[in-house]
RNA sequence: GGUGAUGUAGCUCAGCUGGUUAGAGCACAGGAUUCAUAAUCCUGGGGUCGUGGGUUCAAGUCCCACUCUCACCA
């Protein structure tokens, strides 16, 4: 039977690159789809970036751009890396869209007739530089608890303790530097209170994994808010209707980007778009989603479309986290890995489709990517076992047998062929079974046994002693034809995971043109093979390397943009009276400084000990704050930036002869200089 | 702090409703082989299944406590 699907994955956010732990839910859906496709059920995948909110409006403010321009920008980044990731959506959409403002302003009107919206005046926290109210994470300042500095509003980092900005000691904000002052602002809600029953009843439903169920009783049974939906001025993002001022939060277009993304494409392909979104609509509806957006999709999303008359969801599908190496993602080991510099090292974004396939099951738990782990399997399935079948039979029956392969019918085959055959295209069921549950790793499991069933098979046979023996000719045509079919049919099982390999192991090699469908497993169209061509060639570790090294270069020397906010405005409104001479200024004396030994001092919480060549006979000696940012394996051999005539001072651990400069603030750090190219060890900066 | 998930060979993971000597792939060792961009095949070593209790004739598998890691919530 034929099914109409609708499918999306979460909107990535339109202020930053998509990177390696984005890629394991739009692969993942990427799978899916294609699965389904091969179904032949109709399937829609459409996306989205997500445009609106503070920190989209304060990023262009930085750069100076608009944040149309800015959005703009991203959309083509973001699309161009989901295309060389061979995610294929049928539309990739901006919530920022003409579409999405109708979409939501309707739903916002139905919810209002059918009284779930109301209106009510919080305090909130106002910056009276910028003009504009903060979000908590705007706000920042020191922990009431343990008393960290520079701790976000909602919990501190160091201690772990949860409060509120308002309890924050000496708060500012993030934007302007400025002490947030409370402000009174009407807001308008949406009353989830009054949505209970219907979605204990629907998350009841098999709607969600079981996990996610639970965790759904968990909310359940802290009692649901009402849900703050507006924005006052300025924002990004669409204006509420009849509130002037007032905006939609950012997370209530959001999942309405998915209908708009998916109207679009109703209009460029004919398509009716109610058919899939009326109430009582019998096509599917799923989302992947990550698990940290659960919230969202199984409270806000369902409740809003039930009170605005539109159907639900049939099924959300959460993931959990990427790690790499066991770890979170981390910038200063190299592991925060961006889609792009991926595909700068590594080149074949088919081997992370196939790990993450490798990998992934139906449940929230994390996966792990495990470099050295990827390499070895990315090498050893791929090429070891499964290219390599084609590699070590498509050469005799090229040159021995003009590239005719044996007919399947008839008795050009022994039972042994036929029941090994059987035993390949019997899973078929089952392997479309772990397509069909997501879990991938369940089905990469099995093909890959059966790649080795045909592996040992061709060891068996021995074609290439066969061969020497001109009289067996017919015995091997017969292995190597078989060989290839069962080839074949691998490639019809891993056409969702490799669509880009199977498509062209399927056209050059096998010679096919038609669109891979599931039934292919049973009788792939081959009639004759073109001479074999490597089609892909392993990885070597050192491109893992190369990768890992970038990225962590990538913080050190060039100050990327921190992914949130931004206080450059600041200076605007510091006294401009305090200038100093040119004189002042060489009174510093700033050197290129050659890190020749950088290491832990015992007992200190923050402190490294670096050895600094700056030309002179002796090395200085220098006791530097940063150790809570660098690994001093990381530093040694580095070129930065001290300060030679600071009066050398006397530290518990000993003398520190100079200082090194670092930058930090709220954001992060400290981050130390690197000179440009060419800088070397007791150059003067002036 | 509360809640949830997780902890099985060096690495990545299977182990369903409890039942003979705990499995796979990779890595490692030995052998075979040479068609295949050193791939393939055979054999083997390697785990007190996070820790400690308990239930049971029998527990990796159920219960309790503790602990590690991850996440969510306040």
């Amino acid at each position: 039977m034929t099914k109409k699907i609708l499918v999306t994955s979460a909107l990535p956010y339109a202020n930053g690159s998509i990177h390696l732990g984005h890629l394991v839910e739009y692969i993942q859906t990427d799978i899916w789809v294609r699965f389904q496709k091969m179904q032949g059920h109709t399937v829609h995948y459409v996306c989205a970036d997500d445009t609106h909110g503070t920190p989209i409006m304060l990023r262009a403010q930085k750069e100076g751009i608009t944040p149309e321009v800015l959005i703009d920008a991203v959309h083509k980044e973001h699309s161009a890396d989901f295309k060389e990731f061979l995610v294929e959506f049928d539309n990739y959409y901006s919530t920022n869209a003409p579409e999405n403002r109708e979409l939501s302003q309707t739903i916002y009107r139905k919810l209002k007739a059918n009284g779930k919206i109301a209106t009510k005046t919080i305090e909130q926290f106002y910056d009276p530089v910028k003009n504009m109210f903060l979000p908590d994470r705007f706000i920042k300042g020191e922990c009431p608890k343990c008393h960290a500095k520079d701790q976000y509003g909602d919990n501190c980092e160091v201690c772990g303790a949860t409060y509120n900005p308002t309890e924050l000691i000496n708060a500012y904000s993030a934007v302007s530097g400025a002490a947030p002052v409370r402000k009174e602002t009407e807001h308008y809600f949406f009353k989830l209170s009054e949505c209970e029953q219907f979605l204990k009843d629907w998350t009841r439903s098999g709607t969600l994994q079981g996990e996610a169920a639970n965790k759904m009783g968990e909310w359940f049974e802290n009692g649901l808010n009402d849900w703050d939906i507006s924005r006052d001025a300025p924002y990004f993002g669409f204006e509420i209707p009849d509130a002037p001022g007032k905006y939609f939060y950012v997370w209530l277009d959001a999942p309405i980007g998915y209908m708009a993304s998916f109207k679009k494409l109703c209009e460029t392909k004919g398509l009716d778009f109610d058919e899939y979104w009326k109430h009582d609509s019998t096509t599917e509806l799923y989302h992947f989603i990550g698990k940290d957006i659960l919230y969202f999709h199984a409270l806000f999303w369902p409740a809003t479309l039930e009170y605005s008359g539109y159907r639900k969801p049939t099924q959300i599908f959460a993931h959990g986290f990427l790690t790499v190496n066991g770890e979170k993602m981390s910038k200063s080991r190299g592991t925060f890995i961006t889609a792009r510099s991926y595909l700068d090292h590594i080149k074949n974004p088919e081997y992370l489709r196939y790990y993450y396939a490798a990998k992934l099951n139906s449940t929230m738990e994390d996966i792990d990517l495990n470099l050295e782990d990827f390499v070895a399997r990315v090498n050893s399935d791929l090429v070891g076992k499964y290219i390599n079948i084609a590699s070590r039979c498509a050469g005799f029956i090229t040159k021995r047998f003009d590239g005719e392969l044996l007919p399947l019918a008839g008795s050009n085959f022994t039972a042994t062929e036929f029941a090994l055959l059987e035993e390949l295209t019997k899973p078929s069921e089952e392997i479309a079974e772990y397509y069909q549950t997501r879990d991938y790793s369940k089905a990469v499991r099995e093909i890959m046994r059966l790649a080795d069933l045909v592996n040992e098979y061709v060891a068996n046979e021995k074609p290439w002693e066969i061969a020497k023996d001109t009289s067996q000719d017919g015995k091997l045509h017969m292995v190597c034809s078989a060989s290839l079919r069962m080839f074949s049919v691998l490639t019809v099982y891993l056409n969702p995971i490799l669509p880009n390999l199977a498509g062209r192991v399927a056209k050059d090699l096998l010679g096919s043109n038609t669109e891979f469908n599931w039934n292919m497993v049973e009788n792939f169209p081959i009639k004759k093979i073109n001479l074999y061509q490597h089609f892909i060639t392993r990885i070597d570790p050192k491109q893992i390397e190369s990768m890992t090294e970038a990225n962590t270069e990538n913080l050190t020397t060039i100050p990327t943009a921190a992914p949130i906010l931004d206080s450059s405005d600041a200076p605007e409104t510091k006294n401009e009276a305090e200038y100093i001479s040119i004189d002042d200024f060489t009174k510093v004396d700033l050197r290129i400084a050659k890190i020749v030994n950088a290491e832990h001092v015992e007992g200190a919480e923050k402190l490294l000990k670096l050895t600094l060549d700056i030309g002179e006979a002796t090395p200085r000696q220098v006791f530097a704050g940063i150790k809570s940012a660098y690994d001093p394996e990381t530093l040694k051999g580095r070129l930065t930036v001290m300060v030679v005539n600071l009066a050398p001072r006397k530290m518990k651990f000993g003398m520190s002869e100079g200082m090194v400069l670092a930058a930090s603030d709220a954001r992060g750090g400290p981050f130390i200089l690197s000179p440009d190219v060419g800088a070397d060890a007791g150059m003067r900066v002036k």
